[in-house]
DNA sequence: AATAATTGTTAGCCAAGGCTAAACTATTTG
DNA sequence: CAAATAGTTTAGCCTTGGCTAACAATTATT
């Protein structure tokens, strides 16, 4: 059983792009994205509810099934969560509220949100790109580089 | 039952964020992030896979599983799919190649992931910090946004 | 007031992406 | 070369976050 099959190009035949990081540090990229991703959804529902209250007075469970383009089944199964989190409180056929833990998150997030949103705009990213890059971005920008984001924001702005 | 419970502030008692989008729009951008997240795994497997390849030569599975932070059993699992996607070639007990089509995706995510990893460096971002955010960013940037930050990059060059 | 429409809930299904434990294969070492 | 070690796979379990369909409650309409 010779191996003269499919091989591995040579360490670094073709040189491009970073050296790998330290097996540590790359594991640590990656859990903190996981870590991520466990939350995202979850402060989303309550930056969205948040928003809701603000804007509109009430957060109905079918004003985020059809902001979110989910099943209201999706959303009710949801609620039973934020709500055994702790972060709103709810009456069948009632507005949904946040509690303080909730406010305190919505707030977190929509500040998050905002300062991302508005530097992808003084970057130059038109309106409609930024508000979708936003969404996806905010949760796996760090504190560090959201103080830098802002921080360019203000000195770019008219 | 009268109805002096909690209850909704008026419409905007505390102004501050921009306004809800119109429902079609808002919905899209939930939508495209969880798009986004089918396919962001998949990619960042392929990803490494490829750098594993170029930097190493060939890629392992118990690479991949400490480079992730998951077990071999979840890299195994991956595999399959990743195979059933026609992404990778793998035979047991061997590294893994990836197809045209992998090499493809790999180039593509290598790409954006470098643009976005250099562009965060380029505002004064630290590198640890730089290498963990993007790796969380960069499946939530629109080619839109991709093109301006290397401009931006390039034009921050020393 | 009766009916229609809207809104919300529940039950039950599915796929993805984790995990552990056990079995098997390959490689290294005594 | 046999035994130990390292690498891989499989089986089976769990949680999340979707879905549809059926039913229940509320609100609106005639």
């Amino acid at each position: 059983m010779s191996d003269h099959e499919q091989r591995p190009l040579p360490p670094t035949s073709r040189l491009s792009g970073d050296a790998l990081p330290p097996v540590e540090q790359h594991a640590q990229q990656y859990e903190t994205v996981r870590n991520a991703h466990e939350t995202e959804l979850i402060e989303d529902y309550v930056e969205l509810i948040g928003d809701l209250l603000r804007h509109r007075g009430e957060a109905r469970a079918a004003d985020i099934a059809s902001r979110m383009a989910v099943s209201q089944a999706t959303v009710s199964k949801m609620i039973r969560r934020l709500n055994e989190l702790g972060l709103v409180t709810s009456r069948p056929y009632r507005s949904l509220f946040l509690t303080e833990e909730g406010q305190q998150m919505a707030e977190t997030s929509r500040e998050r949100h905002d300062i991302v949103l508005h530097f992808l705009r003084a970057l130059g990213v038109r309106d409609t790109t930024a508000r979708i890059d936003a969404e996806g971005m905010e949760h796996h920008v760090s504190d560090e580089t959201l103080a830098i984001m802002q921080r360019f924001t203000e000195s770019h702005q008219p």
